[in-house]
DNA sequence: CTCGGTGACTGAACCGGTTCAGTGCGTGAA
DNA sequence: TTCACGCACTGAACCGGTTCAGTCACCGAG
């Protein structure tokens, strides 16, 4: 070690000092960080990983939605950006991977366990019957699940109340005077899918609505479109519709132009996750706004506790709430 | 080493028969290898890259472009999933990382360096002047440029001829019988914002339009919407339009949208990058198309040879190719 | 029968940190 | 004066691979 030549101690020395343990003088940790900064110095992250009880100092996290909606879905590079953004402070860096489906994804954190590549993962994008919290149990590798509660196997979860957010939206669309919902919702065997199915038939059925259907979609753009110029091509449409994503959102506006059904006065269009593209088009997106961003931070910092060997409790964030712009509104004839 | 135990030879015979190296025979080597597979068991990264001349197993890329625009863009994500698909037949992860700005980024670089995180890194959207590749030159940290060919301080680098397919653009318009046209451009100091600009004013001489200026923004949805507003008010407005990504010119037309500008009878809408996005709005976005997946993909192929200590040349991919779309159009009183 | 050569395998060094059991020294109390 | 104690620091083991110099058995040629 070049840093324990120059200051003329010992490696173990070195060690300590860059620690911040105690074991040298506050003269000797001082002239030893002085050194290690005019060399530019910094500890090599494989031999700290390989030495007993080491850590890689990286999380992963692997992504396994169609790779053609990734490129525009805005979701996962907000929840990077949170996540990369706590992660920093800490110095941990972060691992990205995209898989084509789930059985990738297990594959994927075996081999990070395997060959020691990542100290934890965040599971995103939670399933009915998710194999992936059981698998982790086996596999040594800690993980936070971003979705539930529930089904996740005993790891801690960060989730949200996506009901109370689906309440909200069936009380204006009723307000407004519509009977006749329509709910474009992402894969059935998400577990968020699920849950704002059953709010949204719960709400619908409150409000003594006309026709209150969910259908599935992928959440890609393509798929929003298909679907939508089905349900306006019905004997009597749906006067609302509501999307899982903000993607299939801009999606089906394009589809209503197309179609000649204008947006609001004969459609209402409501979307989940407000990102920017909401507000780029015309008329603006209505949507349920959520702070995906911080999403990240909370449940990288989850993982970071997680750890660093301390328990980790479940956590829910603050309900998304619906921010009413351009293309929602009453029936105009 | 556990494996060797149950085997009963030595760690260095394993290690011989898992990198398929000459030193065992081939009895030995598949009895080795089917304990390996029946354990489940992979070489530690860590111990692997300690190893004298032992590599990571890792490349590093920084993105530094404004935070908020980055989860909508939809280049990037494209991007890493190129990248990412080339290395993983390779066996080769991906670290991702979100910087403030260039300096930022360079003090990233450095800690990679130092602490030994990543092989090799790629470096996208090349400015003027630089600072990046010559202090890579200094940080013995393998380097391909995304963009140039020229200021990459003798890194490889993969570039694309934009001038060509601003010149198809330009002739496409002047065909069509527009005379004023505006480009909406990424921010000046981008290398290949220069090129494209350099290009735009030839062809727009050559073609005698009466008037073609360029001004620019960050790419975006904002200043995009901002900057369009701003040309439309105008006593003389253009009546073309051309951006420097999908997301301001999609920001552009929901601001023409707005101002009751109809496009394309009015106003003509040209994008640069297509993504599905372009698709989606109506009416559909006329882009500059270029595989961008394929892009990343060849970059992290490059970026693997140089690591391999191969010499690697710069390479052009192919232009990008105009996708006439409903926003563009003869003007029509 | 002997000798040289080759293929299969072992033992040990090495990478660059962390950590723990000592070691030596200075100090304050008995 | 002596002894116990604490502090600053050293030396060596250790993590889990890779690699190189040997060792050994076996084989064919002379």
């Amino acid at each position: 070690m070049d840093i324990a030549k120059a200051a003329g101690v010992s490696k173990g020395a070195v060690s300590y000092a860059l620690n911040g343990r105690p074991g040298v003088s506050e003269t000797t940790r001082e002239r030893i960080l002085s050194i290690a900064g005019d060399l530019g110095w910094a500890p090599s992250n494989p031999a700290r990983a390989l030495a007993p009880g080491g850590r890689v100092g990286a999380i992963g996290m692997v992504v396994d939605r169609p790779a053609r909606s990734l490129g525009i879905e805005p979701f996962f590079m907000q929840l990077v950006s949170g996540v990369e953004t706590e992660l920093a402070a800490a110095g941990i860096d972060l691992m990205l991977q995209v898989a084509e489906d789930i059985g990738a994804e297990l594959a994927v954190y075996r081999r990070w366990a395997a060959e020691r590549r990542v100290d934890g993962v965040v599971i995103v994008d939670l399933r009915v019957d998710d194999p992936r919290p059981e698998a982790m149990g086996v596999l040594p590798l800690p993980a936070v699940v971003l979705g539930g509660p529930g089904d996740t196997g005993g790891l801690p979860c960060l989730y949200t109340d996506d009901g109370a957010s689906v309440r909200e939206v069936v009380h204006y669309l009723a307000a407004l005077g519509h009977r006749r919902i329509v709910r474009v919702a992402g894969p059935e065997d998400f577990v968020h899918t699920g849950d704002r199915t059953l709010a949204f038939q719960q709400a619908a059925r409150r409000a003594g609505l006309e026709e209150a259907r969910t259908v599935h979609a992928d959440y890609t753009g393509e798929a929003g479109g298909r679907t939508t110029r089905r349900l306006l091509a019905a004997a009597e449409p749906p006067t609302a519709l509501v999307y899982d994503n903000d993607l299939m959102a801009l999606a089906g506006l394009g589809v209503a132009s197309e179609m000649g059904v204008k947006v609001p006065s004969q459609l209402s269009i409501v979307a989940w996750d407000d990102s920017a593209l909401c507000r780029l088009v015309r008329p603006s997106l209505t949507a349920i706004s959520r702070d995906v961003f911080g999403h990240g931070r909370i449940v990288a910092g989850m993982l970071n506790r997680l750890l660093a060997g301390e328990h980790v409790e479940d956590r829910e964030t603050p309900v998304g709430e619906l921010q009413p712009r351009g293309s929602t509104g009453p029936l105009t004839p």
